[in-house]
DNA sequence: TATTGTTATACTCTATAACTATA
DNA sequence: TATAGTTATAGAGTATAACAATA
């Protein structure tokens, strides 16, 4: 059991919530043949908005490089698809397909129930505060 | 940039608060020659006691097989001892040497640093916060 | 028979650098 | 010349199953 009182438990506390709650996704979500890196793909294009690889990269915390094979499974899935942008015809727009929004929208709904049922007995005011600790560490790495 | 209000959104925000973090640590402990798992092995070894390898699986989120290589690579630098537990001669107890327990401090220093300096503007009630989510998101998976 | 940990295998992530096309 | 993204390459994490040794 981790103290996370002691000087780097927060973080330890951090990483283990992590490995949860990616174990405890990929399990709900088996049925749909998606691993974690496209469940997150998914997850933060499921607002309907298409984005360039490199909006992608920073949502997603990964490297442009790492995307190309995430997305290049995506696309073979059927899920987004990935189209020249004709503004800049260096980038791209990375869309869901109409599957892709129901493989989308099941992610976040996943997510949704996991926080719910791990948020039931958690007191609101504790839950702003998870916010603003994550938001903080996130922000250290810009 | 994430809404954390939305369904799902606290894993998001979860996700990338790890990323940030590992990415930042690894930065600042370049100079010890660790990647990230190794890391939080040594981290969790840090109190001074021993632990079974499925002891460490447990407490890294990580499955014995893949602590093989990540064990293998810091007894190889000095770093653990694996030895025969007399009492169970099935299983091993990893140990910090003198120098992981260097290492070890290291880490956990590192973090600490991290975690100040993400949280000196946070109100000592919403840290209180982030750990109560972090627990009850880790207890979901177990 | 059940458990601990290693080994083998196959797939994925990660980082870096070289490269192409476009700006 | 700088930027967006891909490709190539090498090292590492992940899951699973088969395996040896021990309980």
């Amino acid at each position: 059991m981790i103290n996370a009182s002691e000087p780097g438990g927060l973080i330890l506390e951090l990483q283990s919530a992590t490995h949860a709650t990616l174990h405890a996704l990929a399990g709900r979500l088996a049925g749909l043949d998606l691993n974690a890196s496209e469940i997150n793909v998914l997850a933060n294009l499921a607002d309907g908005l298409s984005r360039s690889i490199g909006e992608l990269a920073s949502a997603t915390a990964t490297k442009p490089s790492t995307l190309t094979s995430i997305l290049d499974r995506l696309v073979r899935k059927g899920h987004v698809t990935r189209e020249l942008d004709p503004a800049d015809r260096r980038s791209f727009r990375v869309s869901l397909t109409a599957d892709g929004r129901r493989a989308a929208d099941a992610s976040r709904e996943a997510m949704g129930d996991l926080e719910a049922a791990a948020l039931a007995t958690i007191a609101a005011a504790d839950i702003a505060g998870f916010r603003a600790v994550a938001s903080a560490l996130t922000e250290l790495a810009r």
